[in-house]
DNA sequence: AAAACGGGGAA
DNA sequence: TTCCCAGTTTT
């Protein structure tokens, strides 16, 4: 049935057109002035589901925070959260940070050249793995992502939800099929860089598209209606109270996240959720889950975010307080040691009403 | 197979 | 507002 869909299709040509627009358009990428399979790792770790343009920075400054996976081994979990801090998707670090102890035990520090053994890391996935043997390693595998489906889901009209799991594993087959054997990574990245460029989701700029006369869609004018994906289900929405709390030299509480979960083991100012507490009970919700009394002050102002799947409304109010606490997931702080602490970017938000 | 998991940028 | 982005893990 892969078989069908390759039908009349000119692969070896294909291939030639793609490749020679790549060799000469290709972006020019932090993670593309050498293969080391350790920066390919974590450049591809970095941009599931984040922009090219937002990973750059971040990249450069890791790489050179963690030049080796060595050197990521042996760091601290939070100063690699830190280093992420920002970037979203938090258990991406973690998994890295898991994945390459692994490595550092199993492998001698040496990324493996085995599909088969990237697959058992922390964090790496049919389509990081693809990524990695192609690009570092030029070993024909596909690399299949929501750039790939959409480009091939035009150039060979198919009209599979995308948003189905099983779909994904329909683009690999067909992927495994045209994908050269000769140079996998120039394929690869050129398929990249087609979809990013070229072939966007919107729009697509088809008059300048080396593959054109290879497209189907193109060829019926049915571009913009391709790739099929069904739509998601509504966010839920959570609303919160946030508390400033202050002692009377200034010190601020912060509150670790718990271990697992969203935003797992990242720094927020405490939260409460207010379908659990009206304000006139608050202090008396902070003592019994803080343990500490506090003098409720005004209200700061409110800020929305807006996740995959929820949406946080809070509202955020100064409090005073005398007491003192100190453990590992409660702490009080000066202002300007909360920049040692990874928060997510609603607390970051946050840190300009103090 | 579906849900959980962040954040920013573009239309 | 809505959608999209170089996805993986857990349930």
């Amino acid at each position: 049935m892969i078989e069908k869909l390759i039908e009349g299709f000119d692969t070896t040509r294909f291939q030639i057109d793609l490749i020679e627009w790549y060799n000469k358009y290709k972006r020019d990428l932090p993670w593309r002035k050498d293969q080391d399979p350790y920066k390919i790792w974590v450049s591809e770790i970095m941009l599931q589901q984040t922009q090219v343009d937002t990973v750059i920075p971040y990249f450069q400054r890791f790489i050179e925070q963690f030049p080796t996976p060595k050197a990521l081994a042996e760091a601290d979990e939070q100063d690699v959260l830190k280093a992420w801090e920002g970037l979203g998707y938090y258990s991406r670090a973690r998994n890295l940070h898991t994945a390459v102890k692994d490595v550092v035990i199993r492998y001698n520090g040496r990324v493996p050249n085995d599909g088969k053994q990237l697959l058992t890391l922390k964090g790496i996935g049919p389509y990081t793995r693809g990524a990695i043997m192609s690009i570092a390693f030029n070993e024909p595998y596909p690399a299949v992502d929501g750039n790939v489906m959409r480009v091939f889901s035009r150039v060979l009209k198919i009209e599979d939800d995308i948003a189905q799991a099983k779909t994904r594993r329909l683009f690999e087959k067909v992927v495994g099929k045209i994908i050269s054997k000769e140079n996998p990574s120039a394929f690869n990245q050129g398929i990249m860089d087609l979809g990013a460029t070229i072939c966007t989701p919107k729009s697509p700029q088809c008059l300048l598209c080396p593959v054109q006369s290879h497209c189907r869609a193109y060829a019926e004018g049915i571009e913009q209606w391709l790739p099929v994906k069904s739509k998601a289900k509504k966010k839920k929405r959570i609303s919160y109270i946030s508390l400033l709390i202050q002692d009377e030299h200034g010190q601020i509480m912060i509150e670790k996240r718990p271990n697992e979960g969203l935003l797992a083991n990242l720094w927020q100012f405490p939260m409460i959720p207010i379908k659990e507490v009206c304000l006139k009970h608050l202090p008396k919700y902070v003592y019994e889950k803080y343990g500490i009394h506090i003098r409720l002050e005004n209200k700061q102002g409110e800020l929305r975010h807006v996740f995959t799947h929820l949406i946080w409304d809070i509202e955020i109010f100064q409090a005073k307080t005398t007491d003192k606490v100190e453990n590992d997931r409660l702490k009080q702080v000066s202002q300007e040691a909360l920049a040692d602490y990874p928060f997510p970017v609603p607390h970051q938000k946050m840190m300009q009403y103090i």
